[in-house]
DNA sequence: AGTGCTGGTATCCAATGGATACTAGAGCTT
DNA sequence: AAGCTCTAGTATCCATTGGATACCAGCACT
């Protein structure tokens, strides 16, 4: 790691490609749910909890668009399909559990900060 | 409660919701920029680039609520406006830039990931 | 008098998110 | 034999959001 500052704006655009397919709603919890093992569709649907089904076929088409999880189906009757993390998908996990970590760690500072911010603006008004 | 495995929904929430505020396409790139110091509003939008004013203004309120920055109004003509990180910045700054030099290092194979899978999808067509 | 600088709003339109309804195809129920 | 169910999705529609553009105040400079 150099000591000089990376911020170049080329790097933070692939941090902040990166940063969106996984930041949004969705992605962390599919992708933290699979990290325990593969799943079915419907059992990712309902162990994620509030997911619609159209949310939870974009969700994952785009994770296996990026590499991060496989499809399998199986042509039963009726169907079924398996997702799985990829090995891109595992590594993926670790530095969005620490981030996971982090915010588990502090969401009651980030709760009092928005607290504090609205009381102002309401007392501003 | 005693969870083996930390995945509870609640836990997940809180993550996923974090992630949101962090994974909103500018922010990351904002905080990155003010990682490296305090900085006015101009200075921010130019050196980001291709943030609109009102997307800069937006994100830098959220980070604000959050708890995540700093403003300071200097009531000269022409105003002048400094951004800061806070002290709950630069620890989120951390995480954050772990994901950030995971995406530095991967972004090759997601990009040939992605180039994979719309290939096969031209061909089923 | 006009122009520029600053850090914003206001307005409008396109893209996205998400709820609901529908599909196929076989099995089970009645 | 008619109808319901179970699965993994599409299709459709509408609300929310993202983002480009235009406008604003207030003073200094020419």
């Amino acid at each position: 790691m150099k000591p000089r500052h990376m911020h170049l704006t080329e790097d933070c655009r692939a941090v902040s490609d990166i940063l969106q397919r996984v930041g949004d709603k969705w992605t962390v919890l599919v992708v933290g749910k699979l990290g325990e093992g593969p799943m079915r569709f419907n059992e990712l649907r309902t162990t994620v909890g509030g997911i619609s089904q159209k949310m939870l076929t974009t969700t994952l088409r785009g994770l296996e668009r990026d590499g991060f999880v496989t499809r399998t189906v199986y042509p039963t009757i009726p169907p079924r399909v398996d997702y799985e993390l990829t090995e891109l998908g595992f590594e993926l996990l670790e530095p969005v559990n620490a981030l996971g970590e982090w915010a588990r760690m502090n969401t009651a500072r980030v709760k009092a900060a928005r607290a504090r911010f609205d009381a102002a603006a309401d007392a501003a008004r």
